[in-house]
DNA sequence: TGTACATCAGTGAACGCGCGTTCACTGATGTAC
DNA sequence: TGTACATCAGTGAACGCGCGTTCACTGATGTAC
């Protein structure tokens, strides 16, 4: 069958957004092919005509959750005064929702170290988009301003691999309030 | 073949401390049962004798990552005096040479996103850990101690992250350092 | 206006492969008589 | 002391399964004449 002209880029985004969501949720090791493209609403044989691989898509579905996550914090920055910008910024993002909605979240938090053993060209891309967080959050060009965006984009990402991590909801709400409290 | 008593808890250990290294630097998904027993100097049929599952080896391979992790941050901070306890422990943790020996580095680190998606189990004894390391870097039973051994692991963690997610060295040192100097 | 053909997003069977797991077997040594 | 049997850590073939990927095909619509 035919379609409108923009079909097929509408279906290609659906299946990023899709992937987006899935792999923060399960990994990208924890989400086959065939399942993605079921959620999305399709069969699998046809992701070959969108991507050249699971790869390919996998860069892909990543920039879709840094656009989420930049956009949300884009937002609480500009909400809030500028003395108190990196704050608003910080609870934003250490919130217990952030912490259990992987699958809407911060793709560093959810996918940081599947990343590390990603390909090259992955990796870059995502660099570019970590380097955009910490302008973001610096929220100047200063070094000063650079260093501090820097620990506090850690601080951020491994208090809340932490509070996923662990099991009990104490610890864990323990260390959402310890983060939350540092600024 | 018979072989000595004890020959079989050294066999087990063994499995364990391969498993440990590769899963950190693999991912748990990364490493299947095959090569894990191969690398160990055995064929993959015998794995069972010593486990119920690759997820029983899961948790035990943990709990040697965090023995070495801890045995190492313990080390850099009994050698500090106690002024210096927490800045000690900083700077062994967030260093280049563990940033690129993902293997024998921390657990959380190398496998926090992953621990999050482990069945309950696991991740209650993962979490014992955690709670042990918080303690360690507090140094005493305080509250303001803890809570700010928790922002610091959670600092220390999220920093190693990001400093082996992105491609470039130059933003990698970058952060390693900006870590580094927040204390 | 009517017919034949081209287009192409999506379908679903099939591919080779590696996974976690099972199990009948091996063979060196210890034990029983 | 010599022989028959028990033990058991480790072996390697085989299992069903889901993976990423390929490919011949479908069928509704657009285009050519």
């Amino acid at each position: 069958m035919r379609y409108p002209p923009d079909h097929k880029a509408e279906t290609r985004k659906q299946i990023v957004e899709t992937a987006s969501t899935e792999f923060r949720a399960h990994g990208v090791n924890g989400v086959g092919v065939a399942q993605l493209m079921k959620s999305a609403g399709l069969t699998h044989g046809g992701f070959y005509a969108h991507f050249d691989s699971k790869d390919d898509l996998v860069a892909d579905a990543i920039d879709a959750a840094f656009d989420q996550t930049m956009a949300f914090l884009g937002e609480a920055a500009s909400e809030a005064p500028q003395r108190q910008r990196k704050r608003a910024i910080l609870h934003a993002y250490m919130s217990k929702k952030h912490r259990d909605h992987t699958e809407r979240g911060c793709a560093i938090a959810a996918l940081g170290t599947d990343v590390a053993r990603l390909d090259a060209r992955t990796r870059r891309r995502f660099e570019a988009r970590v380097d955009s967080l910490i302008r973001l959050i610096a929220g100047n060009e200063s070094q000063s301003a650079r260093e501090d965006a820097i620990v506090m984009l850690a601080t951020m990402v491994g208090g809340l691999v932490l509070a996923r991590a662990v099991r009990s909801e104490a610890l864990s709400t323990e260390i959402v309030e310890a983060v939350q409290a540092s600024r």
